[in-house]
RNA sequence: AGGGCUAUCGCCAAACGGUAAGGCAACGGACUCUGACUCCGUCAUUUCAAGGUUCGAAUCCUUGUAGCCCUGCCA
């Protein structure tokens, strides 16, 4: 499992010169989701980075709920999200807190800024603040409640918190610099009226924390040393320092700023996706069009093939998007010798072999996972009727074609050798029955004389074979397609997902045991839908698409 | 336009003044009981551009250019 990557990530960069310059003595990190939504894959990436560093330096790593605006946040979230961080392998241990928790200390440390003359109450109503805030060019205009007394303010403050107010009526402000260039310097709001329940302290605050006010407080209560945030919060960094400072902690918290992950042709962001979901046109959250955690997972990806990806993927400071053939090689890669493979035909023709006793049957051992044979064998019963996909079979067979045609001898995988004699096409020229005989001395699948054949095909038996649903999936966004038009009008694929409904599989892949594994069909990756399938009537997902890499040559 | 940030191969990404790592993708070829896997080979005389400093520049300096973020009582 070593990689040869001794560079060191620009955070690892600053975290060491911390260290060596004695800013910090140990490292805790901390992910903190609002829970106003399921994780996606760019969730993971800032998920394992903090824990990831945490570990690496010998630290804490907690998880932390940013629930500090009840307007947008369920508890059905923060459920999902402790199942999806827990799932990856980020173990908070004990270490699972609520921003909400620390709603008195917030109230606390506001006083203390009102006591200290860096934070009012204003009476602007949310359109006014916003005019005398300035424009990105022109500077704001001073509040006209900035000269109330600290007295005053305490009192109006107070008052606020007693629920003397309506939503919106009485704002806090913190007293910083009304012509900062920055515009989250200028006396920005750092409490707000809201009567509302809250989902964890119910309705025992109707004043709430604004984010830039209360998370460096909730990394100072913490002991978080290195706040990892992505790059949208550069801007707040110089408020986040401005907080820390005014409450004097004595080991002030660090914010360092790291991009996003995007990925190529799908759609990321928690509000694109939640519409996706609102509006019905996936089937929820975990639709495996989607790119959250749970849709990965119902796929078929594995915890470890997403840390590898995240960690393939780097950290850095330029906005980019990572190819999805990526996300598509790190489960290929973690799959490879992990799981059984089984045999499956996506488009059944009917092959008949012809010198195999009508009535007979036998039961042939299939190995598992010819390169991990640790993953044991089953068997699969062989019989003279069997199906083949009508991709393994050409009338007329191009150049450099190694499988079945007219004449040509092909291995049936692990089973027998044989040649193709005759065909019958239907009215339409389609291609309906293949008629063929066998070598019995070639059973599993070699032949004693040495005898070598160059296309090896998957079968399975048309008694018991399993029917199946496959389902091929697509992003459910690509290029040309964006789910959203930039005035929001919506823009669907409309093929985003094809559903096969003749394609079998060997009994095996229908084991339930089978099910939670990815299935390798021929040269593509399957994986069973763990929500839809049911015994019986088992649905598989296309992971990545096949890659059948036969194309045909060139007509010039 | 005021501020902040970023520009290195089709896509990620190292390199921190000493002469452009690596991975994905792609393309050749070998091997093969999955046209998969594996294996070997090819893939940036050049780092957004133009100047400058230096024996030496992706790295330093100028001046431009492009992209992203910021005018929520969201996070």
């Amino acid at each position: 499992m070593e990689h040869e990557t001794e560079s060191r990530n620009f955070i690892e960069q600053i975290i060491d010169k911390d260290i060596s310059e004695g800013h910090c003595r140990e490292v805790h990190t901390r992910f903190p989701p609002e829970p106003n939504g399921y994780l996606h894959i760019g969730h993971a990436k800032s998920i394992l980075l903090n824990y990831g560093l945490a570990k690496e330096y010998g630290g804490k790593f907690h998880l932390r709920f940013d629930d500090t605006n009840p307007t947008k946040e369920k508890v059905e979230f923060v459920d999902s999200i402790k199942e999806d961080v827990k799932w990856l392998g980020a173990d908070w241990e004990e270490r699972l807190f609520f921003a909400s928790e620390y709603f008195d200390q917030m109230y606390e440390a506001a006083v203390k800024l009102i006591k200290k003359g860096k934070a009012y109450v204003s009476d602007l109503t949310a359109e006014e603040i916003r005019e005398y805030r300035g424009t990105l060019t022109d500077p704001g205009k001073d509040d006209p409640s900035a000269g109330r007394s600290v007295e005053e303010n305490l009192r109006l403050f107070e008052e606020m918190k007693e629920g003397r107010y309506k939503d919106g009526e009485k704002v806090l402000r913190a007293r910083i610099d009304m012509s900062s260039p920055n515009i989250n310097m200028r006396d920005p709001v750092i409490y707000r009226v809201a009567h509302m329940e809250h989902h964890n302290t119910k309705d025992k605050w109707c004043i709430y924390p604004m984010y830039d006010f209360a998370h460096p407080i909730e990394d100072a209560i913490e002991g978080i040393t290195h706040s990892i945030c992505t790059l949208e919060f550069e801007d707040h960094r110089p408020l986040y320092d401005w907080v820390v400072r005014e409450l004097q902690y004595e080991y002030p918290p660090k914010q360092i700023e790291f991009a996003k992950l995007y990925l190529t042709n799908v759609v990321t962001g928690k509000r694109y996706i939640k519409r996706l979901v609102e509006e019905g046109i996936v089937d929820g959250w975990d639709d495996p069009r989607l790119v959250s955690i749970a849709a990965l997972r119902r796929r078929g990806f594995t915890p470890e093939s997403i840390q590898r990806f995240v960690e393939l993927c780097g950290i850095s400071k330029s906005n980019s998007s990572v190819d999805y053939a990526m996300l598509e090689y790190c489960i290929r890669e973690d799959l490879k010798l992990k799981r059984a493979r089984v045999m499956a035909v996506l488009d059944p023709i009917k092959v008949v072999i012809d010198n195999y006793p009508i009535g007979q049957t036998e039961e042939l051992t299939i190995v598992n996972n010819m390169e991990n044979e640790a993953l044991g064998s089953h068997t699969v019963t062989f019989e003279r009727e069997i199906y083949i996909d009508r991709e393994d079979f050409m009338e007329v067979p191009p150049k450099k074609y190694f499988r079945m045609f007219p004449g040509n001898e092909v291995r049936l995988m692990q089973a027998y050798f044989v040649t193709c004699n005759s065909f019958i096409k239907d009215e339409n020229g389609k291609v309906t029955e293949i008629h063929c005989t066998y070598d019995p001395a070639s059973k599993g699948g070699n032949s004693p004389d040495g005898r070598k054949v160059k296309g090896t095909i998957h079968w399975v038996p048309v008694s018991t074979a399993k029917k199946v649903e496959v389902r091929l999936y697509e992003n459910i966004v690509d290029e040309e397609l964006g789910v959203y038009n930039k005035d929001g009008s919506l823009n669907l694929n409309p093929n985003s997902l094809t559903v096969l409904d003749n394609c079998y599989v060997e009994p095996f892949a229908a084991d339930a045991e089978a099910y939670d594994s990815f299935q390798f069909v021929r040269q593509g990756y399957f994986c069973v839908d763990a929500k839809d399938s049911t015994p019986g009537n088992p649905v598989f997902n296309r992971i990545v698409s096949l890659k059948s890499s036969y194309k045909l040559p060139d007509t010039k």
